[in-house]
DNA sequence: TCTGGGGTCCTAGGACCC
DNA sequence: TCTGGGGTCCTAGGACCC
């Protein structure tokens, strides 16, 4: 048997676990930049609010509505999400984390159904307990089903947070009661390609016969078709796999025309990024950087467009990412234009371990560099709100992007842990 | 005025080989 | 007029997820 435990409103019930005054109110949290809305507590849903919708245009009705809006405060989400997980794991046999906010579970294949929901029950009472945190589990014999539970638990009270779907007759009632743009896996192009098929619930794509969906499905489509109908056959995520391409990119709260201010903004993504793949102990033989202007903003010129550096050889350190991005930023800029996002990615990592060095730099730089590297790393973990040490070129975020309605750091800053005043 | 960020996997088609 | 057959590898872009 898998579950699927979901942390509800994630991102708003980590606001509340440490700011009461948020509970029962409509609360939002906004994306990079205060861009648009990416979480939502069940009062400001009942607003009509929803996933995505862009700040500027739901500004009156939050302010009208006394919704409390947050900038995203994702130091704290991270914190929060660890201790669910660890929660979670005292728990379950095994766990297979998902996002920031989900994880699979595996029970034990002796269990019963239930023990299973026994399990499961304990599991939702003590991350409630233990981290403040309210989720929803769905238990079945696979993933998609699991995960179609989990919508079911979130979504009726009655199901007290958990619901199971383990015999025939249940699967065939849950699939009838769901969209199939709700199962996990058809998204909105599959959604429409499917409907012109005339299936609209889970239920009539599931009894699609077997020859129609070999013959028109791809194979994670078909894959999800046969999860449906019982069978075992989304792969586990694998575990601790390096990641094999990273991003590191935002929005920027004005339009930049100045390659001095891409510049500043590159040498913070090349100091993030390489930060990520030292984390990951893994290297990287170059680099692309790309920059967008605002493609919400048809009436000014567009341009978007990335340039490749190679470093020389496979490198993590924030002095050669940072060279390289300079010279692929000075590649792809074109003058004349408003740019309103830029970042760097990586689509090929390789173990550090596993680097080629180049016969060209000697032994020793290598080190040298490395140790510096290490250093650096070093003295930057022991402060928990900013770097103390980085390159001349690094500026700061701020001024950048915005983010003036974030929440205290109360897990991260000794300044921001909360105070318990006794009496009044 | 103001619209997120970070991933993975699959597939079609091009380039190249014999 | 008629113009092989089969294979591999790489890449860009599509689709999906949260």
């Amino acid at each position: 048997m898998t579950g699927l435990i979901d942390c509800n409103n994630f991102f708003v019930s980590c606001e509340r676990v440490f700011n009461p005054r948020l509970r029962n109110i409509p609360v939002v949290v906004l994306s990079n930049n205060d861009g648009c809305v990416v979480a939502l507590s069940n009062e400001a849903k009942a607003l009509g609010l929803k996933r995505s919708d862009p700040y500027f245009r739901i500004k009156d009705i939050c302010a009208h509505n006394g919704v409390a809006v947050l900038s995203g405060n994702h130091r704290l989400y991270g914190d929060i999400s660890s201790r669910v997980m660890a929660t979670i794991a005292e728990i379950a046999g095994e766990t297979e984390p998902y996002s920031i906010d989900e994880s699979f579970v595996h029970f034990d294949p002796a269990f019963t159904c239930a023990d299973a929901e026994k399990a499961g029950r304990e599991m939702v009472r003590r991350v409630r307990r233990n981290v403040g945190i309210p989720t929803s589990l769905g238990i079945s014999c696979n993933r998609t089903l699991a995960k179609a539970a989990a919508r079911f638990a979130k979504r009726y009270p009655a199901y007290r947070s958990v619901c199971i779907i383990d015999n025939e007759e249940r699967r065939r009632r849950a699939l009838e009661l769901t969209a199939l743009a709700d199962v996990w896996g058809i998204g909105r192009r599959l959604r429409r390609r499917l409907a012109n098929y005339g299936l609209v619930r889970a239920i009539d794509f599931a009894d699609w016969p077997e020859r129609n969906a070999e013959a028109v499905l791809n194979i994670t489509a078909l894959h999800t078709w046969r999860e449906l109908n019982g069978i075992d056959c989304v792969s586990p995520k694998q575990l601790d796999m390096p990641k094999k391409s990273m991003c590191t990119s935002r929005t920027f709260a004005k339009n930049i025309t100045e390659l001095s201010q891409l510049s500043d903004a590159v040498s913070i993504f090349a100091t993030i990024i390489s930060r990520k793949l030292r984390e990951q102990h893994l290297a990287t033989e170059g680099i692309n950087v790309f920059l967008h202007t605002n493609s919400h903003r048809p009436d000014l010129p567009q341009y978007c467009n990335s340039a490749y550096a190679p470093l020389g050889e496979p490198a993590s350190d924030t002095m050669a990412i940072a060279r390289a991005a300079q010279k692929a930023l000075d590649t792809v800029f074109r003058p004349g234009f408003a740019y309103k996002r830029a970042g760097i990615f990586i689509s090929e990592t390789i173990p550090a371990k596993a680097v080629q060095p180049s016969l060209f730099i000697p032994q020793a730089d290598r080190i040298r560099r490395q140790r510096l590297m290490e250093t650096v790393d070093r003295i930057n973990a022991s402060s928990l709100t900013h770097d103390r040490v980085h390159i001349a070129s690094y500026t700061a975020l701020e001024g950048l992007v915005n983010c003036n309605m974030r929440s205290p750091q109360y897990t991260a800053r000794l300044d921001d842990i909360i105070t318990v005043h006794n009496g009044h």
